[in-house]
Parts: structure tokens; C-alpha cells; sequence
DNA sequence: CGCGCCAACTGAACCGGATCAGTTTTCGGC
DNA sequence: GCCGAAAACTGATCCGGTTCAGTTGGCGCG
């Protein structure tokens, strides 16, 4: 029982050579249909599963995805972006039987370190490239090593490497004109990390509505930490002319900010809005619940990984966009009263 | 470039035979140390690392560890614990180039199809057997397999698998010392999933330590959800006498219970104190920001992984205690106001 | 009847390491 | 200077699959 089956097992006790089980059970040519069932009958009697190592020595495949987070793992732990991503991918790679190689890492050296090793120790078939940035030096590398990636995030900066991304200047446009709507016309943003790719493209395109709608709009970064987030919301509610509404790009940094502004004694959403970018039970569970916007994230990982799979099946994978995301709008918004404008 | 080295390679350009390489990188005996430091800088140079099918098939590991999460994709991201248990993990196994394999399933059945699966492919050399239960049902299987595996939890009901655990019951009689020295009388307990070992183990302790000190308390289980960490505290502020004191089983559902407290205006803490277990920056960004029971989570995730390392190596592994987390005291507990014990 | 062809199958090589049984080299001791 | 043992190294085999060049047998067809 606790002996390994492996295809000379089969092949002696159907009376074939490895040969011709191997043909059988990998559905080519060269069995008769009827030798065929005996054989798969018989792999799965006797608990048969490919061994990897040899599979992935023979054969081209390693038979698994690899994804390296450069995060810091209190971050990591508190969004549950990457969890949702992670499961999306795995129901799209369950199918498949690939598994998923996931390392946290310090920095991005480190990171490029790791794709080089997973090349030359042939891990992984592919990985999955996450929080680009704007001439992300990890492009590159694996332009070079020529490991088949799947870049989530974009568009643009992610050089001959297909990407899927989410149209985060899109939805910016709904949520300026749904504040503007509201009467809003301080608007302040506290945004994640400068120099990654979303968090520029939702700034561009913050400016450029604020420009056209003729709103006063201030962007200030942060590394998405509810420490910073309270700060820059200390600051920010500090100022003589405090902004009526912020939006805020991760859920946790709206919490604090919530916080913050009970903190202070500012009303919510008397006296100020407060939105959150990516919902979670986390916007549903404090008090008032957080207006949100909302992604398909899993959808999102399932994508990813399914265009990954094309990728090694020598399709042509092109950009994906992903259905546009949804304003869900909750207690944290509100048109702001009289004396606050 | 392009072109993955193999140690024949190696072999080739030194004039030596793969059999000398493989001796000269693996540091064993049978040739010179000249050769061997010569080896070792032209594979060095050459950017060689072992592929890893090549290592796995021949020699005896896989180079990697397997970590199924049983749990919903959205318990799972918003629970800061499994993260920074992963990165914990790998922070200990880097150093040893094993890789993580990361599976996240929908129930037990899965998982244990997923751990034969993975033993019969080779896939990993071990795996971590998180969220036991009493009477698990996967701890036989793994025993059946002989498939190495460290234990998340315990003592007990862990069959002949080693076990890391960290002591609860310990905690659970300082948590409750302190809120009775502050004159709490009726604490309830909004536990996790029954029949998961940690909340039994947390639950007998619970209604020991009132019986032993007169406390009335109350254990009502959940699914860990914020949802339900919400309808259970509604239900508890609701009674005729409710509790002073709520002690949550993990931080989100203790920030939902915040929430709740707000909505139906009961002061927190003044007519109600609130405890989480397992701190995380969700505990310090709420308002008022909450006292918890702090564990160290990433050194449980490296003691998990060390010892599976050293269980790999043939050394004896036996049962380790974690040091005793802390109990970190914030604004979300205190002495009831007069009215209202 | 015999030729050719194809389906069905075999045997061996191969992937890239580890390892072991031999073979050659080195070197100390007398 | 020669012997014997240890050190240094070679060549072959193995791990468990995939794949390809052959071999066999059966059948249709002229």
C-alpha cells in the first residue's frame, strides 16, 4: 500500500511494454481503444498518478505556476486581494493539475533572484507577474529568460509579456462623477505605492477628472499600510480646508481612515465621505459600512491563470481586460452638509 | 543564454566525468578539494543550478512542501494568520531551497485526495496539516501514507504526527483573570468552528475558568465569518441581561462586533468590553482599537518549517509549545460603568 | 496469392541528476 | 624503488516517465 505505482507496475500486469501504457494513458495513438480502457481501468484500480519529477524531466512540463509576492506579510495578510487572486487562479489550474509555487519575498532583487533559480531548475512552466510597475525592471528578465508570464496589471509597461488588467481609469471617472454628484468638491486620494502601475493610472486619470469637472483633487501616496493611511488622513482632515470625501486605494487604509476621522470627531459621512478601492467583508463590517469598488478578483485569477495555460499551449494570448468593476455604494457616502462645503 | 546548464556542461568544459561534478557539487568525498573549488566557480559562472525533476527523480526529495488551505477563499483573505504563517514558513525553508506548494480547497475530502494525489506524484517531500480538528480525519491518512507532516496545532488528537501548537488554555485563564479583576461578571465567547481542536481546547478553558472564579459565560460557535460574528453579537446585546465583556475568537469578527456595538449604541468600552484573539493592524485601526491575545505567528510558521526540515533529516521530532502569547491591552476593554453590571 | 499499408505494439534511448562498482593515480612507508 | 592502500576519478546504471525507430500481424485490394 504504501509502494508507488508507477507505469512498469501497469505495463507488467497488463502484459504491454511501458510503451504502449504510457500511449494509453496520455490519450495518443498507437493503442487500440479497447487496450486503452484496460489500461486506464487498471491505473486507477491500482491508484496510478504520474510521478512529477519524471514527468517534468521527460516531458516539457513541470506541471505547476509559480507566484512570488515582494510584499511585506503584514500587508500581505490584511488584504485579502492576494488570497482571492491565489484561489481564482488555483480553480482555473485545478483542471490541469497544476500546482501553485507561491514565495514571499523582501524585495525585488530577491524576486528577480527567484525567477532566474525556478528557470534553471525548471520548477515552474510559468509565473505570474504582480504589482507592475511603470518600467518594471522584472519585464526584462523574464523577456529574457523566455519563461512563459502572465502579467496581472496594465495596461502598458509589460513590454512583449501578455497582461490582464482591470480599467481602473474607467471606474475612476464613475467615482468622481458619483462624488461630484454628491456636491463634492474637495476630493482628496490617498494612494498606494508611487511608481507602481495602477496606482499611476488611477492618479492620471483622478487629475484629469478633477481638470474637466473643475474639482479641487489632491493625491497623496502611502505603501498602503492603515498606519500611513491614518496619518495622511490626520493630515489631510488637519488642513484649513479639509477635503469633504477621500477615496482611498486599499480597503484596509478606509478603515483607518474611518477610524481617524472618529478619532478626530469628524462625522461620517456628515462631514466627510470615505471610499474604498477593492471590497471585502472588511467594508461590509465596520460602521458605516464603506462605499466600494468593487472587483471580480477572482475572475480576475481565474483569467490569468486560463491565459497562462493557453500561453504554454503555444496559443496567442492576447491583453485581457476584465469586465469593468462595480461602484457599490454604502453608508460612508453621503451628499456632505451645509456648513462642511 | 537561453540555454539551461546541466552538469554535464560542466563535466564537459572541466574534463571531468558528470559523476565527479555531481560528487564536487554535493560536497561528498571522492575528489580533490582543487577540483571541487574548481567545479563549484565554473558552475558559479555558468549560472548552474540543479533541475529540480533531475534531483527529485534520482535522489530522494522534491524539493518542496505542500500547505492545503481548507477554508473559503473569503475567510481565508481576510484572516491575516495563514500569510504570516506562510511567510514564516519559507523564512526557514529559503534557506534550504524548498519551495511551497500552496492549494486551496474547497472541504477535507479535497484535501485528503489532494494529499494522496501529492504523494503519489512525489510532489512534495512533506506537508503541514493546518486546522485540526478532534478526531481529524485526515491525521490517519497522512499516517497511512507515511507522508512526513508537521502538525498546526494540538496537543493532542494528532496521532503519531508531530505537533507545534501554542498553549490556549494558558491564555485563556490570563484573559479572563483580567477581565474579572475588572469586574466583568458575564463574558461571552464568540468561538470558531466547533469541533476544531483550538476551539475546544479554548472553550474547556473558557468554562473552567468561570466555573473556578464564578464567572457567568456564555460560548456561542460560528463559522468565523464577520456575518456571523455580527448576528451573534447582535443576539447577545439583545438578551435581558447581556454581557459585559465579548471575547472573539479571531480579529475580524471582534471588529464586526465593534460595529455592532456602534449600530445598536452601546458603548465600547464602556458598556461593553471587546477582546480579540490574534492581533493584527485590523485590531489597531478600529475605534475604539482593541486589546488582544498576540501570538507570534511567524515564528510559529518557522518552527512548523524547521521541524519539518529536521523531520526530513531523520532526527527525532517531538511536540513543541510555542512561547505564550502576549496579551496586548488597548482601548477595547475596561471596567463596566456602574449602571451597568 | 501476395503486396502494401496501417494499426498495434515493442525496445531502446533520453531527460539530468545521484550513486556505486570499478579503475587509475597518488603517495607514504619501508 | 617498490608495494599497498587510500584518494581521485570514470563509466554505467537507475529513477519513471516520454518518444521514436522498428517489428509484428492483420486486412484490403489488385
Amino acid at each position: 500500500m504504501t509502494k508507488r505505482v508507477t507505469i512498469a507496475d501497469i505495463a507488467a500486469r497488463a502484459g504491454l511494454s511501458k510503451g504502449a501504457v504510457s500511449y494509453a494513458l496520455n490519450g495518443q495513438p498507437g493503442v487500440s481503444e479497447s487496450t486503452r480502457q484496460r489500461v486506464l481501468r487498471m491505473a486507477l484500480e491500482m491508484g496510478w498518478h504520474p510521478n512529477s519529477a519524471a514527468k517534468a524531466l521527460s516531458g516539457a512540463r513541470a506541471g505547476a505556476f509559480g507566484l512570488v509576492l515582494a510584499r511585506s506579510p503584514a500587508t500581505l495578510g490584511v488584504e485579502p486581494f492576494f488570497m482571492k487572486l491565489i484561489s481564482g487562479m488555483e480553480s482555473a489550474m485545478a483542471a490541469t493539475q497544476t500546482a501553485l509555487l507561491l514565495q514571499v519575498v523582501a524585495d525585488h532583487d530577491v524576486e528577480i533572484a527567484t525567477y532566474r533559480r525556478w528557470w534553471a531548475e525548471r520548477r515552474v512552466d510559468g509565473v505570474f507577474l504582480i504589482d507592475l510597475r511603470c518600467d518594471d525592471c522584472r519585464v526584462p528578465v523574464l523577456e529574457e529568460l523566455k519563461l512563459p508570464a502572465m502579467v496581472v496589471g496594465g495596461p502598458g509597461h509589460h513590454g512583449t509579456l501578455p497582461g490582464v488588467w482591470i480599467d481602473d481609469a474607467g471606474v475612476m471617472v464613475v467615482v468622481m462623477e458619483y462624488l461630484a454628484a454628491l456636491r463634492h468638491r474637495r476630493i482628496a486620494r490617498v494612494a498606494g505605492v508611487a511608481g507602481m502601475l495602477h496606482t499611476e493610472v488611477r492618479t492620471r486619470a483622478f487629475e484629469e477628472v478633477c481638470a474637466r469637472i473643475g474639482l479641487d483633487g489632491t493625491t497623496v501616496n502611502t505603501d498602503y499600510s492603515p498606519d500611513q493611511g491614518a496619518q495622511v488622513t490626520r493630515r489631510l482632515l488637519s488642513a484649513a480646508t479639509p477635503p469633504t470625501a477621500i477615496v482611498y486605494d486599499n480597503d484596509v487604509m478606509a478603515v483607518a481612515g474611518v477610524s481617524v476621522a472618529h478619532e478626530m470627531g469628524v462625522d461620517v459621512p456628515g462631514e466627510l465621505s470615505i471610499m474604498a478601492w477593492d471590497d471585502s467583508v472588511l467594508c461590509e463590517i465596520v460602521h458605516p459600512a464603506l462605499t466600494a469598488v468593487s472587483r471580480d478578483i477572482d475572475g480576475y485569477g481565474r483569467h490569468l491563470a486560463e491565459r497562462l495555460l493557453a500561453l504554454l499551449d503555444g496559443q496567442a494570448v492576447t491583453d485581457y481586460e476584465n469586465p469593468p468593476p462595480r461602484l457599490v455604494v454604502r453608508g460612508s457616502t453621503a451628499r456632505p452638509t451645509a456648513g462642511t462645503v
